[in-house]
DNA sequence: ATCAGGATTGGCT
DNA sequence: GCCAATCCTGATT
């Protein structure tokens, strides 16, 4: 089933590691393409390394929206990166999803990589929005009504992400120069399709 | 008006 | 392990 917005509204440390192990889910007209979320990052108020830090931007504007939207933004200048948005409206949190599992199109997820090997399809922030073909027009939808969606645990059944089941790894976060220190990065233990150990 | 730099990735050494 | 690619955004002059 489709996650409630009331399941973001949760605070966000615990919102990310539920998430573990829901699914990402792309709808178009193309087709359907899902992969199980094994790898988040939490981002909260008063944080330095979150985008939210220095106050509401055009660029940052979804953060501060209501929970359970999502929050996309290009990094690098070529690559896309997808949030899901918690807290209440003002707070600028949110959950970076940095990998999948794939679970379905995944033929779709091979051709836009460019490559094969389901472990390196969606391992990583930018893999995975290129394999699902999110982009920045997905800025601010909700997750709960609209293309994009999350879906809980066991939407699909007797079919389960790889790894020790539920357990989760906590460590610090990848990629960061402020707040490098903090244990916000999650992954699901024994995950071959995280983005590194 | 200008400019540094980033929640990354892939290719090369 | 190192580095280029590539393009805004946000901060500064």
């Amino acid at each position: 089933m489709i996650l409630p917005p009331a399941f973001y509204e949760q605070d966000t440390v615990t919102v990310a590691k539920d998430l573990l192990g829901c699914l990402l889910v792309h709808r178009e007209e193309a087709g359907v393409t899902m992969g199980w979320i094994v790898e988040v990052e939490a981002y909260l108020q008063g944080d330095p390394a979150a985008h939210s830090y220095r106050g509401e931007t055009l660029r940052n504007r979804a953060m501060f929206g209501p929970a359970g939207h999502a929050y996309v933004y290009r990094i690098y200048g070529l690559h896309t990166c997808v949030n899901v948005v918690t807290g209440p409206e003002g707070t600028g949190e949110a959950v970076l999803v940095r990998a999948l599992e794939p679970a379905a199109g995944i033929e779709r997820m091979q051709e836009r990589r460019g490559m094969s090997d389901p472990v390196s399809l969606c391992s990583g922030p930018g893999k995975l929005t290129q394999a699902l073909g999110i982009t920045m027009d997905l800025d601010g939808t909700s997750l709960s009504d609209g293309p994009l969606q999350v879906w809980s645990p066991g939407s699909l059944p007797d079919r389960r992400p790889e790894g020790r089941d539920g357990e989760i790894v906590q460590t610090t976060r990848v990629g960061i120069t402020k707040a490098a220190d903090l244990p916000l990065r999650f992954y699901l233990k024994g995950s071959r399709y995280v983005s590194r150990r």
